[in-house]
DNA sequence: TCCATTTTGGTAGATTTTACCAAAATTTCC
DNA sequence: GGAAATTTTGGTAAAATCTACCAAAATGGA
């Protein structure tokens, strides 16, 4: 499904989002065209579901960020559809994983300062319907902020 | 430093990491040259890091991820540089983060299949020097992997 | 208000993207 | 094994985009 091929582009285009189709078929050793119809096929798949631009937190503004561990009163349908609802559509909530263990879920979120998590804390998260927990886990340094899969 | 109008252009490459200059002078209400030299400044001051293509990670072959909780068993520099170090260069983690609560370290590992996950703690995690506590919680689903600041 | 500095919009040549073609490679089926 | 069908390839050219320049407009200090 994934040749060898495409996954040479698929890592450099992680690198490199914005590398010219030139540079791609220089790289993965394959004409301008063909390597043009296999990126194009990797979009059209979904494969590469899009592009982004990788912004600094810290230098665009955002000083602060957490990781909070969330538990569910209650696993009904009703009320995880309605927390997945409401997570999914706060943007400082960057990610949000079910996982295994103690917490139903690992966020992690990011914002301008303390001031404005601790109004994310009361003015949304506390106020999801079964809540059951939810700890703070503030980040003091990010290691490490990838977003490329290792091909 | 950041104005209105590069957290607008901001917004918008994090949408789309792609988006052709017309698309965004368009989009951020400024004649394609201007904008252009707003964009080159964002990348040459670092603020803009890099682009990234964002690929699915179950339809790339990646069907295992993680979120693991590491503790040490000191805090010397020498321990913390080394686990650092090694984490950097390990390239099925993609995030490290130093946090307060019960762990020193959160971790989010995205490998292959889980006979690459034990492979990964074996052979990577266990050998580090100075670990206290590796706790694994197992990604059962993907809410959502998000990038973008939320300006 | 005036001058110095910064930012802007417009323009044009260089580069890149994109759609097409025929040739080469691969697969399928007998 | 070999011929036909399918897929993939490399090359080309027109359309679109990028990038560097210019003079004009906006900004802001004295």
């Amino acid at each position: 499904m994934v040749e060898e091929q495409d996954e040479k582009i698929l890592a450099e285009l992680q690198k490199d989002g914005r590398a010219t189709n030139q540079q791609l078929a220089d790289t993965v050793g394959m004409s301008t065209s063909a390597c043009w119809r296999r990126v194009r096929a990797l979009e059209e798949s979904g494969i590469i579901s899009g592009y982004s631009a990788l912004v600094a937190r810290e230098r665009a503004g955002f000083a602060t960020s957490a990781i909070l561990h969330v538990s569910l009163e209650r696993h009904d349908v009703k009320f995880v559809d309605e927390f997945v609802a409401r997570v999914m559509q706060r943007r400082e909530v960057l990610e949000c994983f079910a996982t295994t263990g103690d917490a139903d879920y690992h966020l992690r979120v990011v914002v301008r300062d303390m001031d404005a998590y601790n109004k994310f804390l009361d003015e949304f998260m506390f106020r999801i319907p079964g809540i059951r927990h939810v700890r703070t886990n503030v980040i003091l340094k990010e290691i490490k902020t990838g977003v490329a899969l290792p091909f």
